[in-house]
DNA sequence: AACATCGTTTCATTATATGAAACGATTTAC
DNA sequence: GTAAATCGTTTCATATAATGAAACGATGTT
């Protein structure tokens, strides 16, 4: 399991690990709060906090807990990977969420999972609560079965070798004969639905963006409430979400 | 100078100190190059960034050479600062941009400077090159005049106080009194111009964007090449911005 | 073939991160 | 209104982990 064990600086490791306590639902955190989390000492909680605020990677609020600083959104405007994809798919992206009211993302395959690299959100009440920059389980999205389907033969057999597919919903896919079988049906019909298979009442639809040469790049999937994502709507979503994903796919092919 | 001289974690600061690298205009670096440029150790450096990239907040390059890391784009996602304004202020940006076919920007003042939170590029091919989350001087800028003119008086005091006025072009105001003189008749007119002020050939045109207090909460400015942009547009900019302002201001009185 | 440069590893030395305990300041409980 | 609990912070002796010069093999250049 551990791969080169190399000898890394222990201290940035903590620090990040730190910062990783903010990726879960919980923004403000206190130095006790953070120690038990970590399991560090209450001390090497409390200088390691003091050190990332005094960088700006962390700020205070005014009840004096910590929360991610303004440095982290500066550095990470400044990650170059995959940054054109996100800057050509804005503007699709906007005209799609404006004739579709629904949330739009746009993902890519990294590391086995869903990364979102851009989304509109729904200007309706119900909505989906995704982050741009976070990742997601491909088995049981429209938008990574997508990546995945049309991913190569040995990328799909590796996924399904390492990946164990647990049950988020009693829709789940969790048979990797039956999610090939899926995915089979999906380079087939040229876009992938999820039933509710990851959150119950949450229903998405999704289709490939290729790029120069044929190979997927990206995905583009709508999400919404069950009570008002009707099948009859797909072919009409299906022809909306199409058009913005030509315009990707152009944007794509004339980027130098 | 030096404020609280606290213990910081020395690594911690090292390895930000490594990030910071990035910032600037080079984003591919070496062991030895950064070596070089930080005074760190060669050893320390390869270590350092060894444990960044185990981190995710650097990845290597086909080249070898190191880049800022998904981690970070996660990181900076979920900055909660200034959330809700990057959000409420994207659609009115592109509704600005499809009229003005100019770069526009949006932005608050922090620490004495110009944070560039939301912009939306010129489609066009000569267009200013800022980035999302990075700084910019406020007294040379006709978005952080207008954050300046409609902030505190007291506030103001200290930023003249504070601030050395250099020279970033022969336009630029370098001179406190004529910078106040300056601020004034932004107040009067309710906008500012920068007359190529921080860069040769470089115009720009901002507005306040005011909170439920009336309280200045943040700035729209859209800037383009002295080429193209004519004085005589102004009246014509000024309503299209105007109009993208109202609607922010409206989605901030109406946000909980 | 000789040289320069790259990232990487070694190992003795030093510096620094560590954590239990005590601290004063708030906040909560009674 | 007093006591108790909890908060972030500081201290200081100790141990651990970061350090850097030197040597390394690999790659690319002259």
């Amino acid at each position: 399991m551990n791969e080169d064990v190399k000898d890394l600086n222990l201290s940035v490791v903590k620090a990040f690990t730190i910062l990783d306590a903010f990726v879960g639902d919980k923004k403000e955190w206190g130095v006790r709060e953070l120690a038990k989390k970590t399991g560090y000492n209450k001390s090497t909680t409390y200088r390691l906090l003091s050190t990332l605020e005094s960088l700006g990677a962390l700020q205070k609020n005014n009840e004096d807990k910590y929360l991610l600083g303004l440095k982290l959104f500066e550095l990470g405007n400044l990650v170059s990977i995959h940054k054109s994809l996100r800057k050509l798919s804005r503007t699709p992206l906007e005209n799609i969420a404006r004739e579709i009211k629904e949330t739009v993302h746009f993902g890519v395959f990294d590391k086995g999972q869903v990364l979102y690299l851009n989304k509109t959100e729904s200007p309706q009440g119900l909505k989906v609560s995704t982050q741009i920059g976070s990742y997601q389980k491909a088995y049981c999205t429209a938008i990574g079965k997508v990546l995945l389907a049309f991913s190569s033969e040995d990328e799909i057999t590796k996924y399904l070798k390492t990946t164990s597919l647990d049950a988020c919903t009693e829709n789940t896919i969790t048979d990797a004969k039956a999610l090939e079988v899926a995915l089979k049906k999906i380079r087939k019909q040229q876009y992938a639905l999820d039933m509710e298979e990851l959150e119950l009442g949450l229903i998405c639809i999704a289709i490939p963006v290729f790029g120069k040469n044929n190979d997927i790049v990206a995905s583009i999937s709508v999400s919404g409430p069950s009570s008002r994502f009707k099948l009859e709507n797909i072919d009409n979503y299906l022809a909306i979400i199409k058009k913005g994903a030509r315009e990707i796919e152009e944007s794509i092919a004339n980027y130098n």
